[in-house]
DNA sequence: AACTAATTGAGGTACGTACCTCATGTCAAC
DNA sequence: GTTGACATGAGGTACGTACCTCAATTAGTT
């Protein structure tokens, strides 16, 4: 049987209201009483209870996520995994919000994280581009006491807690080289296209694919084109490109959202064969697998992306660890064989 | 607040005693009274609090993993990732014991099971090879009550309550279709090796990338060969391989063991470049990823795989469903850019 | 030495469920 | 109409922790 909290009383000697004292940081534990029952934990081996703990606190943990509000498959597939958990256990007492963001108005997203404190939120998990409001809005929160993830985009200035992830540098190589293994061709152009580049993730892969296609001479990774979710833009620089390069041997799209330049890519590419490659699996980007108009997606779980942002808030509040394996989102590659439909 | 037991009492209008009878299914109900029950609970959507039950059961469901006692770098990993797991919280109130089975003697792994009972055991994941003794002894331990997951290794035929593991067939396909696209030759043959056939695992995963092959023409998979664990048959067969196949552009690593073949390779391979494609990553693989030898690792997360066993059985025990799209083990492929090291 | 402030102890209730005993009710078979 | 099986209720204790109050002790200051 695992100690408890009356073992750890016994073992130091003193009663349990000084234990639950020193446990739980309340005020008014003389500092060598302090150290004599933090030696006792020690020396026991004592773990807090967690199922005990949160039955006795009886009070629900608030979580929210704050995700764009703009639409697109990949946020979408995060939203799903956020309700899906909701109806998990999960060690129970734990309760999950969505806070929509604009990202395209950082004031109004400022405001919003404006509103959360200690009293009405107990972590938050956040998932927009860089901007200044919106990094002085969570510096403030996080000064407010309240834990703060940054998700899938990293906030690099921003005094978030942890980032939760793939580290898209090197997402980036991955692609990059995938994109340069899968080549029958001897040499040609590769196009990179995004979202917007203000987003980090976008950033860092550019970065990581441009590491990986400067060890090698014959095939030039393109500058970076922007779409901003807008069906013209992409249409017209899927069009251009593929008339204007005729050494165009590759698509490879850096952002999260891969149906405009891929919807682009289906009308104009036609006969000719391109190695095209996205980033996150969703059930658009899954069927043009299938259908082979996508020869790999590099990509994160999202349920995954989910639960390691409710274990690592939970973590915080309870004052542990998490498995720090378990909380390493992996780099996924898919391709057309290992995906499951 | 959710609804509690209480509340269940109010709404079917009967004594809390009886609310717990029919939770638990104990005797002594009339069966309309338990419809009436059964009727509340769906209507105020009552969830039993797994973190007052266990803390009140006050006992610890005890798991067991029986795993293949001989060495090997797949197997360490998994051994690895139990006693992980068991340092996690994990709702608490769970125990996980380790149970070496040689599987060379089916005998001694059919008496180890017949020892496991109800009584000192709340549920075994296994990982096996496939015979007629260790099949039977699953069977009989099911029947006992004991919920028996089969573990990487699919048990056909044996009466288990679920496998936890990627789909073989399917991560054969995959690495057969890396093997093709990663071919820089135009022509040539694929050496298939692994430790026994008498794995599931291996027969699967055969199957998989010849469903790959037979769709092309110009490269061959040669008879997969078996290495049983000896170093000098492991070395032979790679010898013999270059040795005699000057067409040789590849070799497929079927088993969950890649040391011997790819040491082997090290010595043999020289200046030539084959692809190289193997299963499972370890600390070992990774090595190989990283210097070169190996392009790509066809794995699945250990750690995954002992908390989706234990997410599972624990499910069993409570009659509760796990989500499953989280028990989803994913076919993941690792390339040297995709690894964390 | 007297006083205040800080520290500690004692003891309680609560969380939601499991599991136990004992009493009382109901109904049908003889 | 007695017997007995079955159904149900009432009430209790326990799990380990959180959080509360109030008294008692100790330490520090003047």
């Amino acid at each position: 049987m695992k100690p408890t909290t009356k073992d750890l009383a016994r073992a130091a000697g003193v009663s349990l209201a000084t234990i639950d004292r020193v446990l739980n940081d309340r005020p008014g534990v003389a500092s060598k009483t302090k150290t004599a029952v933090e030696e006792a934990v020690r020396k026991l081996g004592y773990e807090r209870n967690q199922a005990a703990a949160a039955l006795s606190r009886n009070r629900y943990l608030r979580f929210i996520f704050a995700l764009p509000s703009a639409q697109g498959d990949f946020v979408m597939q995060i939203r799903k995994s956020v309700n899906e958990i909701e109806s998990n256990g999960f060690g129970s007492m734990l309760r999950y919000d969505l806070l929509n963001i604009d990202e395209t108005k950082p004031h109004d997203v400022a405001t919003a994280l404006s509103k959360l404190s200690k009293t009405n939120c107990d972590g938050l998990a956040i998932m927009a581009i860089e901007h200044p409001e919106i990094r002085d809005a969570i510096t403030r929160l996080t000064e407010r006491g309240v834990p703060v993830i940054s998700l899938v985009s990293y906030q690099s200035a921003a005094n978030v807690s942890a980032f939760v992830g793939i580290p898209n540098l090197q997402a980036g190589q991955t692609a990059g080289q995938l994109m340069l293994r899968f080549q029958q061709n001897k040499s040609g152009s590769i196009a990179a296209i995004t979202t917007t580049i203000s987003s980090n993730d976008s950033v860092e892969r550019r970065r990581g694919a441009d590491l990986v296609f400067s060890n090698q001479k014959t095939f030039q990774l393109l500058p970076t084109t922007e779409h901003f979710n807008d069906p013209h833009r992409a249409d017209d620089i899927v069009r251009k490109l593929i008339k204007t390069r005729p050494d165009l041997c590759g698509i490879y799209i850096l952002g999260s959202e891969a149906r405009l330049p891929l919807e682009a890519m289906n009308r104009y590419a036609n006969d000719k064969k391109f190695v095209v490659i996205a980033h996150e699996l969703t059930e658009f980007t899954k069927t043009q697998l299938a259908d082979g108009h996508l020869d790999a997606v590099i990509s994160q779980n999202t349920g995954h992306l989910v639960r390691s942002c409710v274990r690592r808030l939970k973590a915080m509040y309870e004052g542990t660890t998490p498995i720090s394996s378990q909380e390493q989102v992996r780099i996924e590659i898919l391709i057309k064989e290992n995906t499951y439909y």
